[in-house]
DNA sequence: AATACGAGCAACCGCCACTGG
DNA sequence: GCCAGTGGCGGTTGCTCGTAT
């Protein structure tokens, strides 16, 4: 005996939703909350089965729902989330408000892979294009390890490359632009511990043995803007709190950077303060301390 | 104006994981 | 441990719309 359907196929209606569709799954969805799947359809007085008024539901209704196209800095966080998760398009999902997976599976399969064919870079592998490098289909195929990335937390890795970039180019704001880029990217660091409340197996190097790290330095440096604080407009400014928007709140977290410094609420509010008002003492109080951190 | 074609996207399908009995 | 029910995920399909011929 097969496996039974999820409902009943006859007097199902299938293919695209109407207004009043719509409407009534939105007033029993906010009247009754998002109970069983299953018999919602016929609470709700719908002639679907429950896989799709779930799907409506996540994929177009929800309130908190972003529309539009995905910005230039979401495709890149999309771009680098999937190198490092590949076609886990929920969690990629989950990693940008308001976005859906199926959303970004579409913006995907339709644009960026695209894109990045253009640009000779590999879809799958995120590797630029060569011959004589085998893509992931082919090293499975033959049998071959797939080459995994050297494993460094965001932090770490972010706090060595930020430091030789600026050394390279001689950057006096090095403190501001690392303030910025760590802010980014602890908060990406407590995402994937938050994500579903789920316990993360940590190891001895405070790297976690479940997850990857998911954002890349080159990819969460911010723009060139927030590194010279003293000229930087209320409009730069704003771009920088648009780009984090999409990070979870700063609320109820800490963080312990490398060497047991522990940042708590107050740290960030003053380094946000700084990134918005350009306040010069807070200024020369975090970019001593990144000199500190940055000598060990 | 008619037709063909391709891109974009909403929706569906089948499989898998999880959970409770 | 087994099984059925359920939700969730990723791959795929098919419809719609815009553009090219």
């Amino acid at each position: 005996m097969g496996r039974q359907p999820c409902c009943d196929k006859n007097g199902v209606k299938k293919g695209p939703w109407s207004a009043e569709e719509d409407k009534k799954l939105i007033n029993f969805i906010l009247n009754n909350g998002q109970c069983c799947w299953r018999s919602l359809p016929k609470l709700a007085g719908l002639l679907r089965c429950g896989k799709s008024c779930r799907l409506r539901w996540t994929n177009y209704l929800r309130p908190d729902l972003k529309r539009g196209l995905l910005s230039e800095y979401e495709e890149k966080m999309v771009i680098d989330l999937h190198a490092q998760l590949g076609n886990r398009w929920s969690k990629i999902a989950s990693h940008l408000h308001g976005r859906t997976d199926n959303e970004i599976k579409n913006h995907w399969n339709t644009h960026i892979k695209k894109k990045l064919k253009k640009m000779g870079i590999d879809p799958v592998t995120h590797k630029p294009i060569t011959s004589d490098q085998p893509n992931i289909d082919q090293q499975l195929i033959k049998n071959q390890p797939i080459i995994q990335q050297e494993k460094q937390t965001p932090i770490e890795s972010t706090i060595r490359e930020t430091k030789l970039e600026a050394e390279q180019e001689g950057n006096k704001n090095m403190g501001t632009t690392l303030t910025t880029t760590i802010i980014t990217t602890a908060r990406s660091e407590i995402s994937w511990g938050r994500q579903e409340n789920k316990n993360i197996e940590v190891n001895n190097n405070g790297f976690c043995t479940d997850e990857v790290p998911l954002i890349s330095p080159n990819e969460i440096l911010v723009p060139s803007e927030s590194t010279t604080p003293s000229t930087s407009s209320s409009q730069s400014s704003n771009m920088i709190l648009e780009d984090l928007q999409f990070l979870p709140s700063f609320d109820n977290w800490q963080c312990d950077f490398n060497r047991g410094t522990s940042w708590e609420n107050d740290d960030f509010s003053s380094i946000l303060d700084y990134l918005l008002n350009d306040d010069s003492d807070i200024s020369n109080t975090i970019s001593q301390d990144w000199s500190q951190i940055l000598e060990v």
